[in-house]
DNA sequence: AAGGTGACAGTTT
DNA sequence: TAAACTGCCACCT
């Protein structure tokens, strides 16, 4: 068994509708560790092979820039599956960004 | 066992 | 205004 800590990041990630995208600091913060944005971060890395999948796609840094398309595989298949949920993105940047953002502490409370 | 790293974010200079 | 520093906590060497 992983960290429970990790395991609430894949949970909230995996929670994420198909075309919205959140940050690694809104997901710390309903972690209730909203500081802890790194380890948010570092539990997408260890998120390859989780089952079920996690969509560490849709998840972005706080500008919604693709800062972790490198660590894909190929990096390009993080725009290409963002793209496929309708998502606009240029130059590693998602458009809109602010309109397609999910906060977990807002939806998941509602 | 201890030190260094990191797919970030917020604050300060 | 932009750039740089610090804080955070788990994982890796």
């Amino acid at each position: 068994m992983k960290s429970d800590f990790f395991n609430q990041v894949y949970e909230v990630v995996r929670l994420i509708p198909a075309g919205r995208v959140t940050s690694y600091g809104a997901i710390a913060k309903c972690l209730g560790s909203p500081q802890s944005s790194r380890m948010v971060g570092y539990a997408m890395n260890a998120a390859h092979g989780q089952q079920p999948p996690v969509p560490a796609h849709r998840v972005l840094n706080r500008i919604g820039m693709l800062t972790g398309k490198h660590h894909f595989n190929p990096p390009e298949s993080m725009q290409t599956m963002l793209e496929a949920e309708g998502l606009t993105i240029i130059n590693d940047q998602v458009q809109n960004f602010k309109n397609q953002f999910w906060d977990p502490a807002i939806e998941l409370e509602f």
